[in-house]
DNA sequence: GCGGATCAC
DNA sequence: GATGGTGATCCGC
């Protein structure tokens, strides 16, 4: 899971989505097994410039909003532990806590009522920077850390950098986007309102016709994976704090490490700072690589084109092996009883559960979470709410993917990112997925065509291109009868 | 087509 | 003292 690449060994960048089908880094798979299998393009959005009309077409001025459409990775790693098997079916109720800001911190709290100008006023020294980093949102396995003592550190360190002095330049263009969005944003008129409301709900009955609820997209992701090499390794590791890399940077650390609040993606000297006692490791590319390819000649017996998008995190579509042991299931229990066939959901928790098992086996006690969901999208995000060592699953059906998707921090959706965070909350106040879709109106009145549909997408629940296929898919090799029938009644609103 | 920005790992 | 390296994509020019 996490790891960043840098350090040791030389970058090392993970495979993206549209990248060439032969991926030329770490995972050198040449029968493009390290490719995400939906390579949908990135796009970025832009606000348009309050002078010039909005409308189709380029808009001068204004800057960048954000860049979109993949299932990317959280960098969630989570902490090492053996035990602990977990199983989860998700509930709103259960999601509940892992809604936006809960955990302290009121320094991020900003000032998103007042869409005046507050534009250089914000200089209270250092209050306000956590947004700044990459490795300061927050990340499976780290609830107990005292995040706001972590910003302080972090901040003390970085303040009188070249790095911070950069970080805020940019942070300060984006401000300046962020407040013509905001004068963008009042100048929505009545009037443009209920044409935007009509615009909107037109969309949202097309994109609802894309909607297909009965893949089975699955996500595995390695628990903390070099971190995890490293201790299996090393068993002495294994009850002090660790991390892979080096005192410029951090790939990845152990669960004692995270509980200093050292994680991946952090300079080495700043985690030395938070824990002085830290042991770092140098990174062994070739033994987790060797390990991958375990694992991944696991992964292949449920979906041989599975694909792997680096070292410890792979995409299988287990819609058909799912369907097959529901079929066996049915026929052999036909004989006992009149053999009502298993849910879709609990065959596809058990041979996840399963699976993984396999995995800790193959790589010689590692574990992995997953998620489960009927879109890449979700199973992404669905991978780190269990994690470490455990599943979660979005049941396969329009109601539990909304709930599940609603009830996450935007900042969960692969594609935003932390400046499209920080848009999103001042400008909209969106900090949600619920909040985005309540907001769809303003977002499409502020943001290009593009980025609106991108976003309304993201808040139905519907990863687009991805789901249309599995259905045109699911469609011919069912056929045309009743089944078909069937098929549109699942994307029925 | 380039430069800048964002996101991902 | 000090904050990776690379690819992809998109926008504005």
């Amino acid at each position: 899971c996490s790891a960043s690449t840098g350090v040791a060994g030389g970058a090392l960048p993970r495979e993206q989505k549209g990248a060439p089908a032969y991926c030329k880094y770490w995972c050198q798979y040449p029968d493009q097994t390290c490719i995400k299998r939906t390579g949908s393009p990135r796009h970025r959005l832009t606000a348009a410039s309050p002078t010039s009309g909005s409308g189709s077409g380029r808009c001068a001025g204004a800057g960048v909003v954000l860049m979109a459409e993949q299932e990317e990775e959280e960098v969630g790693d989570g902490f090492w532990e053996e035990e602990g098997e977990e199983e989860e079916v998700y509930s709103p109720e259960d999601l509940k806590p892992v809604a936006p800001d809960t955990g302290g911190d009121e320094s991020l709290r900003a000032t998103t009522a007042e869409p005046g100008d507050q534009d250089e006023s914000a200089k209270v020294e250092g209050s306000n920077t956590a947004h700044l980093f990459v490795f300061t949102n927050d990340k499976a396995g780290m609830g107990k850390v005292d995040k706001s003592k972590v910003n302080k550190v972090v901040y003390e360190m970085s303040k009188d950098s070249a790095y911070f002095a950069h970080a805020s330049s940019q942070d300060k263009k984006n401000d300046k986007r962020i407040h013509d969005l905001r004068e963008k944003l009042q100048s929505l008129s009545l009037s443009r309102r209920s044409s935007l409301a009509s615009e909107v709900s037109a969309l949202e009955i097309k994109l609802e016709k894309q909607r297909f609820c009965r893949r089975v997209c699955v996500v595995v992701d390695m628990d903390c994976y070099y971190a995890a090499v490293e201790m299996r390794d090393n068993p002495h590791l294994r009850d002090k704090p660790m991390a892979v890399g080096g005192i410029g940077m951090i790939s990845t650390a152990n669960y004692k490490a995270r509980e200093y609040g050292v994680r991946s993606a952090m300079p080495g000297f700043i985690a030395l700072k938070l824990c002085p006692e830290l042991i770092f490791v140098r990174s062994h590319f070739d033994k987790y690589k060797e390990t991958s390819d375990r694992v991944l000649t696991v992964l292949r017996q449920y979906d041989p084109h599975c694909r792997m998008m680096s070292l410890d995190e792979a995409y299988l579509d287990l819609t058909e092996e799912v369907s097959r042991r529901q079929v066996e299931e049915t026929s052999s229990k036909a004989n006992l009883e009149g053999g009502a066939q298993m849910e879709l959901e609990e065959m596809a928790s058990r041979v996840v559960a399963e699976l993984r098992a396999k995995v800790q086996e193959a790589s010689g006690g590692l574990t992995c979470s997953a998620g489960l969901a009927p879109n890449f999208r979700l199973a992404k995000i669905a991978s780190d709410v269990k994690k470490p060592n455990g599943q979660c699953i979005v049941p396969f059906h329009r109601e539990a993917a909304i709930a599940f998707l609603h009830s996450m921090p935007v900042r969960k959706v692969g594609g935003i990112g932390k400046v499209m965070e920080k848009t999103l909350k001042e400008v909209f106040g969106v900090e949600t997925v619920a909040e985005l879709f309540e907001k769809r109106l303003e977002l499409f009145h502020c943001l290009t065509p593009k980025s609106s549909h991108w976003l309304l997408r993201v808040a139905l629940a519907i990863h687009h291109d991805d789901e249309a296929k599995a259905m045109a898919e699911w469609k011919t090799a069912v056929g045309d009868g009743e089944d078909a029938a069937e098929a549109t009644s699942f994307q029925s609103v």
